[in-house]
DNA sequence: ATAAAAAGCAATTAATTACTCACCTTTAGA
DNA sequence: TCTAAAGGTGAGTAATTAATTGCTTTTTAT
């Protein structure tokens, strides 16, 4: 029943991403993996090297969805904060539907286990925090955020609160909705962005 | 060289939290603690049943002494705003010195492997959220705080932000002073908190 | 059509690791 | 002082699991 390569390679991440937002990363095992697939495990193998590749292509199916999905619906014309404002809606509503991410992203088994995979998770994190502290920094030439806004900073600590958002909505079996959570963050924010 | 049960089981733990700071707790095997506290690996279990329940233990000690540590120096006469200062300041300062705290509060490991040890985190949590919420309240009540905050809603956020703050100094090797950041964190929130 | 490459598998391996067992040594209390 | 419990150990055990091996089947390209 060989499927070609690439058909496969997809099964594996997904079945992967499947079984972590479920079980957590630790158990996942190459044989879960298979079961989930219908393969057997040792053919796991033949598609890639090791388990943490799995993971990095994991990883990286991740990266690759989540900027897409950050950026779709935004427009350049729009007004800094109202990028922002669909920045943390999309980027919510993707995780939403992938369970995974925050396992995958603030677990610390991958970070420590791997540097390979900590230069990944980092390289994804720096990449976000950019995009937030660029449109921070045009909000603030615009006039829309306060004057002394420290742009670093602040995109540091608004990394900060979704991660811990995601950790308790992951460590709680995702009991609430993280789309509504966007709205009532940004509105938290906004004492914190606008001058009055 | 058999030393009393009390003085070896606290051996224990500290060695347990001190190799989770350096590796991760995926690392901390009972051979590995047992090597730190110069003992055999078979002796370990002589004091404590099954490996979860030394991280029960450790999970105690951090319970006990981080409230401790919350409600030292803080006084029931100073405004609530300022007793919240000091609780971010003194719980800043406390996990400084103790790098194993945001391995243990935050791992999936933990929380995934054990119902029990599920339990005692997230008890733990609670606890802080609602001194938090106490505090916001009172303040509410002074009228230093604006009367519109909603303390339930902000307690979460403020439990949010300094969950991802820990879990990043613990990402990137604690490579920045956690007590100068309860400043930073502390004038982040001003603007949150306070009516102008 | 056919040979080579890719995909598949059953069986096994090698490493790790929590935990047990049988026995010895130290400590503390009657 | 003597004995029983507590603390300690070397040598296992049993379970888990990533990765290998040797072989068969399927797919693909010529």
């Amino acid at each position: 029943m060989g499927k070609p390569q690439e058909q496969r390679r997809k099964e594996i991440v997904q079945a992967t991403m499947d079984l972590t937002a479920e079980l957590g990363i630790k158990s996942v095992t190459t044989q879960a993996i298979a079961d989930k697939v219908g393969i057997a495990q040792p053919t796991v193998f033949r598609h890639f090297k090791t388990r943490d590749d799995i993971f990095a292509a994991v990883i990286g199916w991740i990266a690759e969805n989540l900027s897409k999905a950050i950026l779709s619906g935004t427009n350049p014309d729009d007004s800094p904060d109202e990028q922002l404002r669909k920045l943390l809606k999309n980027q919510l509503t993707f995780i939403n539907k992938h369970r995974a991410v925050p396992k995958i992203l603030f677990s610390d088994v991958l970070n420590l286990e791997s540097p390979k995979l900590k230069a990944l998770l980092q390289e994804l994190m720096n990449g976000y925090i950019k995009r937030v502290t660029q449109l921070l920094q045009q909000g603030k030439e615009n006039g829309l955020f306060r004057k002394n806004l420290d742009t670093d900073q602040t995109a540091r600590y608004i990394a900060a609160l979704i991660q811990g958002l995601l950790v308790r909505w992951s460590v709680y079996e995702f009991n609430f909705s993280l789309e509504k959570e966007a709205e009532i963050i940004w509105n938290f924010l906004q004492p914190v962005l606008k001058e009055n």
